[in-house]
DNA sequence: GTCTATATATCGATAGAC
DNA sequence: GTCTATCGATATATAGAC
C-alpha cells in the first residue's frame, strides 16, 4: 500500500524533526526516531539509506522555499518588503519552530550538514539583502555596512523567543503571532533608521 | 609537579573548548579531546571526573562573570549602561568567539547542560532587563513589552557574526571590533527608539 | 514492507602497571 | 601523574527470515 509507507516514512520525518529540534543531530539516535515513531529500528536505512540522509530528507520535506520566495517583485517598495519577510518569517516560526532550532543549531557548529541548510537558506539571505540595499538606494534606510546590517536584521527576526532557554527572566505571557511581528517589525525599521510607518504589513 | 598539572587540565580545557564550540558536546569525542591536547585518554576521567563535568569546568574557567556585573552602579543613565553592555559583550565575542558558540549551542537545545549556561547568564541577563527598564522609565527608550524587547536586544548582540555560517552571501571584509561595536549600538539605540545620540560608549 | 538478530565500530570510563 | 589494555554499553547499519 503505497499510503502506508508514506505514513511511515511521513511518521519518521516528524519524530526525527521533533527529537533533532530538542536533543540535536547527534543528541538523538535512530532507536529514540524509530521508538518515536512507532517504527522498526531497521526502517530507518530502509526508507532514507541511513541517518544523514534522513536529516537532508528533513530539509526536503519541511523547508518553506516557495513561501518565502514569493513575492519577490515587491522589492521594488523596499519598507513593505522587509515588513512582509518579517511578517512570513515570523507566522512560519510559530507554525514550525522545530524547524528553526535545527536551523539554529547548525548555525553555531561547523558540521556536514551546514551545506544542507546553507542550500535552503542562501536564496532568502540574498532577498534579505536586496531589499536593504534598494531600501538604502531609495534613502529610506540608513546604514554603514550592508553585511552587519543584514546579519542583524536577520538574527533579530530569527533569534530564539520561545524556546525555553530564556524561561528564568522572562515574566509575561507569550505573545500573540501578531504581537511579535509588530514588535519585531518596529524593531528593525528602528535598527535602519526608517523615519516613516513602523506599523507592521498588513495579513 | 603542580605546573605540569595545570598545564595539562588547562590543555584539555583549551581542546574541549574548541572541539565542543565546532562539533557541539555531542558530537566530540574524549578521544578527540585528549589527543587535541597532547594527553592520554585517561586524563579526562582523572581530571574532570568525566565528560559532563568537563563541561561545568569549560564554563567555570571561561566565563567573564566579573566583567560582565562589574558598574553596574552605571544602571542610572541607561544610555550609558546600554552602550557600555555592548562594548563589553562584543568585544568579549572578539577575544573568545567559541564560549558564545557554546552558549548558542545550547540555547537552541533542551539538554541537561543548559542549566549550566543559566547559572552564568541569569545575572547579565537580568542586568539588561533593568537597563531597558530604568530606559523606559527615564523616556529615553519605547517599547511595548520588555520580554520581547530583552530578546531582540539580546539576540542582535549575541548573533553569530564570523561563524561561517553566513560566508556564502558576505562581501565585505570582517570589520574590526570597534566597527562592529559603533554598529551594533545604532542598532539597538534605533530599535529602542532613542533619539539622542547613537556614538558608542569610548572605550 | 517489516521484522529479528547480529555485525562492526566506537563510545565513556576505569583497573592496574609503572 | 600518566600510561596501556580493556570492560560494558551503545551506536549505526544490514543480512536474511517472514
Amino acid at each position: 500500500m503505497e499510503s502506508a509507507e508514506h505514513d511511515v516514512k511521513m511518521r519518521l520525518l516528524v519524530a526525527a524533526k521533533k527529537l533533532f529540534s530538542r536533543q540535536g543531530f547527534d543528541g538523538t539516535t535512530v532507536r529514540q526516531i524509530c521508538e518515536e515513531a512507532g517504527a522498526n529500528v531497521a526502517l530507518v536505512s530502509y526508507y532514507f539509506g541511513g541517518k544523514d540522509n534522513m536529516y537532508r530528507a528533513l530539509f526536503d520535506m519541511s523547508f518553506p522555499e516557495s513561501l518565502l520566495l514569493e513575492g519577490e517583485e515587491a522589492k521594488q517598495d523596499p519598507v513593505k518588503a522587509i515588513k512582509l519577510l518579517i511578517r512570513k518569517v515570523i507566522a512560519y516560526q510559530a507554525n514550525d519552530p522545530e524547524l528553526v532550532r535545527l536551523i539554529q543549531q547548525e548555525s553555531a557548529q561547523l558540521t556536514p550538514r551546514v551545506a544542507i541548510v546553507q542550500k535552503y537558506l542562501v536564496p532568502v539571505w540574498q532577498m534579505a539583502r536586496d531589499i536593504l540595499e534598494e531600501g538604502r538606494h531609495q534613502g529610506v534606510f540608513h546604514f554603514r555596512s550592508l553585511d552587519n546590517t543584514f546579519l542583524y536584521v536577520w538574527g533579530g527576526i530569527l533569534f530564539p523567543r520561545d524556546f525555553g532557554f530564556f524561561n528564568p527572566v522572562i515574566r509575561e505571557p507569550l505573545p500573540s503571532t501578531e504581537e511579535k511581528i509588530a514588535d519585531v517589525t518596529r524593531f528593525v525599521l528602528g535598527a535602519l533608521g526608517y523615519n516613516g510607518d513602523p506599523e507592521p504589513e498588513t495579513p
